[in-house]
DNA sequence: CTAATAGTGTCTTTAAGACATTATGAA
DNA sequence: TTCATAATGTCTTAAAGACACTATTAG
């Protein structure tokens, strides 16, 4: 193989050594992350359970483009890094937190997604227990602020073609933190049929959000739900000791439905394992403590 | 909005309109796409039915890095055009076939991946009917084969940390071409604990693949039979016309595992509805002929 | 005692696994 | 008639849905 030559009589040594990349155009990779946490809502009856938050950070864009719009964390790719490194390095200086779940989303390569250049984004979804996280909110050069993920009314239409299927799904999206409220809502469009399928992310409405972040958070929550059903995924939000109601509740407000008790333990505990602990002051029966246990799946 | 200033005073438009790109070192970004699809083999027993093969296409390198090995198609994105639509272009120029089921698997961005430069391949999935592509296979410049693909011998180690769990997973290819036979082998290391997952894929072997390919294959081929469990994205291989015991054989094939008739027909024939049209000359009972239907899921 | 959550029992429904039985056509 | 595949029936096992019932605590 070492002695294979080309055309022009060169071992791939050779080649190599007097080899000059072209100068052809080359895009500008970035990297965004959607970083996930739960956090607790306040409750003023002693009596009951407070409620969780599905949250992200965001980023208050000090510069043009989208001046005072808010972004995913993330930032350009190195030479001598991965994709993941870079997010996992972006998130580290964000979020103070090192070791994260992280996993790669999609990489949305639409020229015009960017107005100053041409610039791919390879996205990543990661996911924290809010416990963790140190967030240097207010720095003096970028304001990052955690938001409450809402996304109401999600409209399905479905129109059966001769020869195929159309599938159209909007989705709503709100982002608030304190006063700041931000939405927008994004077409997802499945067009199915002997020519193949198609999937189309259209921003219809953006509110404050930068560049088509808004659709990489669809794609983020769309994900999330999907994988909450059949992996552990989930248990990346909690903190080491958790009840299992607390878990129950994570998957209720990711997958926007509530869960049966009864069904939802029978399944889901199995990821879990009891631990001696025991809440205690609140003002109904103690729930026992569990812990993540690792799956051979 | 649009009356924002920056700290330079600019507006958006003036900045736009200023903005130059930094020279900044960017990657090439390429497309690779591991195309299957299903193919019949001889069977002299008029009795028996024609068994059958999962084939990938490959083209064979003609000049330097890997000169002889064989490589996925695929090719550089351009500036005016998504990863999509430039992995479209290069599947329609090797196989002839436009429209075909296309979707993006991952993007690869280890530095060192190809010897000549700082290259990212966003690698893509498709899959066709193996009647509808007419691969212009011995064109002078560039060679391209259906290679058979036979993964034998996966063997899982697990251990048991104190703290998390890791899996190794050993994939043995083999692609097979008359008599050519490439090989190679990836171990997949899951890596999991507290402080998050690391999913790594390493070529422990290799012989005349070329790049990092192997380990796209791998992580097609993973992709493939996961899914094929809970989509209908195996009829994307089918031609229009079929058995259910064909496509029974097609779900073997890709799963490597023999499925139980009847409970495969509960399962996957909602996938598709009946035809009147019927098999004819076998040496045995007449088969119904089945297609596509398409879900709403 | 009360309001709220914790935790379990059980009946029903649905899906999947295992395997057996009958049907049919070309040579 | 035979061989190989076609197609369906049925019993078993496992998982999920629905809902009711008992237990336990702070105030």
């Amino acid at each position: 193989m070492e002695e294979l030559k080309d055309k022009n009589g060169l071992t791939e040594e050779q080649f190599l050594a007097a080899y000059r990349p072209g100068d052809y155009e080359r895009p500008s990779v970035a990297v965004d992350t959607v970083i996930f946490t739960v956090t607790q809502t306040k409750e003023d009856n002693y009596r009951k359970l407070p409620g969780k938050e599905l949250k992200i950070l965001l980023i208050k864009r000090g510069g043009h483009p989208y001046l005072g719009s808010w972004a995913l964390p993330g930032g350009f790719v190195n030479p001598d890094e991965t994709t993941e490194q870079a997010a996992m390095r972006e998130l580290k200086e964000e979020t103070g937190v090192d070791n994260i779940y992280l996993e790669q989303l999609y990489t949305f390569s639409e020229p015009e997604r960017d107005p100053r250049m041409w610039v791919m984004s390879c996205s990543y979804l990661a996911l924290a227990d809010s416990g963790k996280i140190s967030v240097e909110a207010g720095d003096d050069a970028r304001q990052a602020e955690w938001f409450t993920v809402k996304t109401c009314a999600t409209e399905e239409i479905i129109n059966e073609l001769e020869d195929g299927l159309k599938k159209v799904t909007e989705y709503k999206l709100e982002l608030i933190c304190g006063d700041i409220i931000l939405s927008g809502k994004v077409r997802h469009t499945i067009l199915r049929n002997d020519r193949g399928v198609k999937n189309t992310y259209e921003i219809t409405e953006n509110n404050g959000i930068a560049f088509d972040h808004v659709r990489i958070i669809i794609y983020a929550l769309e994900r999330l739900r999907g994988k909450v059903k059949y992996t552990d995924i989930a248990l990346n939000l909690m903190p080491e000791y958790f009840t299992l109601t607390d878990l129950q509740r994570v998957y209720e407000i990711i997958l926007g439905k509530e869960q049966l008790k009864a069904a939802f333990r029978r399944k889901y505990s199995v990821l879990t394992e009891p631990t001696d602990k025991m809440t205690s002051d609140a003002g109904h029966r103690p729930s026992r403590l569990y812990r993540r246990k690792w799956l051979t799946e």
